[in-house]
DNA sequence: TTTACTGCAAAGTGTTTGCAGGTAC
DNA sequence: GTACCTGCAAACACTTTGCAGTAAA
C-alpha cells in the first residue's frame, strides 16, 4: 500500500524506483521515532549491506520534493524526518532526546491569528516543543 | 544600561568582562535581524580586527547560559541569536531569508493547551512559521 | 600573580558533490 | 541502449577544541 504510492509517485515525477529508495521510505513510513539519517543508514545496513549515507540523503531530499517526507530540526546537529507529512507539533525529551508527535492538538486556531496578524504571507511552520518524556520524568523520581 | 547588565552578570558568574564579549553582546542587542555567527563577526571585524569567529561562538555559548540570549534554529544550515529571550514565535522569508519576530501574538492559551493534552513536562518551545516577506511580496508583483 | 580569555589553526560533525560502475526502464 | 542511480571518497560548511600568548581581576 504505501510501496504502491511512493512507486506511483516517483514514476510520476520521472525519478526511477529502486529497492533503496523504497527501503529508505519503508523505514520512515513505519516508525514514529522520527529519525535521524544515520538512524535510517542504520537500520537498513544488516539488510542492505551495501547502502550508502549518501544515498539515504539524495533520496530524502526526493522523498521531500514529492511531499513524501518532512524535515524536522528539533535543535539538534543533525536534521531529522518525518514521514506523516500533515503538519503537526513535536516534542523532544531534553534527557533522552527522543522526538514525539503532537498530533491531539489543534493549531489551527493559534495559526490563523499569527497569519492575520504579520504583512508576511504564511507558506508553513513548524512548532517544536521541548520538556521530559514520561519515561524519564519516572526515572527522575526512583532516585 | 545594556553593558552595566551584561558586565554583572558576566561577573556574578565569575566570567570575565571583555571588550570582545560586550561587542559581541551589543551587536545582538541593537539588531533585530537575529544574525548568525557569521554576521556577528562580520560586523565586529572592522572595529576588531583581531576578533576570531571562535571567540563569537565561545561568548554566545556564555550569554547563553547567563540568559541573554537565545539559539533560534529556523532550518538553515547555522543557528542564528537573538537576544530578545522572552521567547516568541519567528518568521524566515523563503526567499531572502531574513528572520523577523512575531511579537504581536499571544501563545499563550496554544502553550497551555499544549502542555494539557501530552504527559511530557513541557519546559520550553519555538514556534517558526515560513513565508514571504513584504518586500518579496512586492518584487513578485513588479515581473 | 593568578586565573581565565583570545585567536589562530586543526579537528570534528553532519551533509553534499563528483564520478565511475551499475541498474531501471 | 539511454538515462538515471548507487556508493565510494573527497569536499564542504558550520562549529568546537587545543594551545600558546595575553589580558582581566
Amino acid at each position: 500500500m504505501y510501496e504502491q504510492n511512493v512507486t506511483a509517485l516517483l514514476r510520476d515525477r520521472g525519478f526511477k524506483v529502486t529497492p533503496q529508495r523504497l527501503a529508505i521510505y519503508s523505514v520512515l513510513a513505519a516508525t514514529r521515532s522520527h529519525p535521524s539519517a544515520e538512524m535510517i543508514f542504520s537500520e537498513l545496513q544488516p539488510h542492505y549491506p551495501t547502502m550508502s549515507l549518501a544515498t539515504v540523503y539524495k533520496t530524502i531530499e526526493i522523498l521531500k520534493e514529492i511531499g513524501l517526507v518532512q524535515i524536522l530540526n528539533v535543535g539538534e546537529d543533525s536534521f531529522r524526518y518525518d514521514a506523516r507529512t500533515h503538519n503537526h507539533p513535536h516534542v523532544r525529551c531534553m534527557k533522552c532526546n527522543r522526538v514525539d508527535d503532537l498530533e491531539d492538538v489543534d493549531s489551527n486556531e493559534f495559526i490563523d491569528r499569527v497569519a492575520g496578524s504579520t504583512a508576511y504571507r504564511i507558506t508553513g511552520q513548524q512548532f517544536y516543543f521541548y520538556g521530559i518524556c514520561p519515561e524519564c520524568q519516572s526515572a527522575e523520581k526512583n532516585h
